[in-house]
DNA sequence: GCCTACCCCAAACCTATGTATGGGGCCGCC
DNA sequence: GGCGGCCCCATACATAGGTTTGGGGTAGGC
């Protein structure tokens, strides 16, 4: 849609730690791949500066200065901000552990872990990232396609996507069978779909999931 | 189908652990809020005994005599064997909890840990059965009609659920119009479906997630 | 050789769907 | 008051979908 004269189409690593030495090396093996990097020595420093356009996921350490990096990636996933996330930690600690894994962590890395394990949580990170964002593409598209439907359009579209035929349609609503026809070819036309098959995926996507 | 005059409806906990004691604990535990329980000492016993048809997850103990609990998680998923799992653990390791919850355990309990955890882990679990043998069910009552079609009418269904027109099908395959019709009746016939929608959301589900 | 399952097709007929033309009514906004 | 969006409906016509009836062909199994 915008003239796509960004000149970086890099992933971006986003790190938080509170050690400078940690951040550094981090840093630097990060770009030694071809990553964007940017560093951070807390949580909150992270909200008021980050959501590029680009594939990205945040390497983050489990104690940090204020909020912890566990509590941080419950905040991030309530406000909706589902970028991928990597813990590390110095000191390990199970249930630590299964809180970060069962709130969907990439990987959990304890220190001292070897550059090549950071590398491949990065790296499937980042892929999750990018299909994350294929997936929400397409679902906003259909999403705003789906907003412009008027309310009657809407009522059709579900009885339509349910199976039912125009006659029965009719008689749900109370309409006659003509008006039906008019709010579904007006449903196909906005959600631009090309078959009824279409539509019903389509309905599947808004609703499931 | 069957006759249903087994009469244990009660959901099934599934113990491995190679301390007896445990094995005990657990067990009155778990009877005590009514699930029926089985207790193996090692993996290998597990595969002889098990597989009843109601909702049930498996508590397992890491370290094992013979095969570990984590080797033998994997050893299940690739056997198609898809029960819940609980991991129990005297002595914490970080890497051996990521694996685990990695390949989807539902929890991962350091030892030791207080019964209620337990009861809440084997909860969910159990909760989580359910759900995939709904699933389970659906999906395979939809397989074995999916079976009875003929490879013709597969095909037929393919084109017809990716949105084409009947004369297009024809063009496609090379056929008729009328001959497509004719499979496409038998399509819906065989696969139980009431409507075009439906048969869309049914090859999703075949083919798809 | 016969039976069955699968595959193909046609004519006839009915229903469902899609679109266009041409209406009318209501409401909110400029 | 006029305009636009939404809602409703009818007639008419064209196309798509679905079934029945009645064919014909091949291949495999008993």
């Amino acid at each position: 849609m915008k003239p796509a004269t960004t000149t970086a189409p890099n992933p971006l690593v986003l790190v938080v730690d509170d050690d400078a030495d940690i951040r550094d090396a981090l840093s630097s093996l990060f770009r030694s791949i071809g990553y964007d990097v940017k560093v951070f020595p807390s949580a909150a420093d992270v909200l008021t500066a980050s959501l590029p356009e680009t594939p990205s996921c945040l390497v983050l350490d489990v104690r940090l200065p204020g909020v912890s990096g566990l509590d941080f990636q419950t905040q991030l996933s309530r406000s909706g901000i589902n970028i991928p996330v990597i813990f590390m930690t110095g000191y390990g600690d199970i249930p630590m552990t299964v809180r970060g894994m069962k709130a969907g962590a990439v990987d959990f890395l304890a220190k001292p872990f070897r550059d090549q394990e950071m590398l491949d949580a990065v790296s499937t990170a980042l892929e999750k990232d990018r299909e994350r964002r294929a997936l929400d593409g397409v679902a906003s598209a259909l999403r705003s396609n789906h907003d412009t439907l008027t309310p009657r359009e809407r009522e059709v579209m579900a009885l339509v996507t349910k199976g039912l035929m125009n006659k029965q349609i009719a008689g749900e609503l109370g309409l006659s069978e003509i008006t039906v026809k008019i709010h579904r070819g007006n449903v196909m036309r906005k959600m631009n779909a090309r078959s009824l098959a279409d539509l019903v995926r389509m309905a599947e996507a808004l609703a499931g999931r």
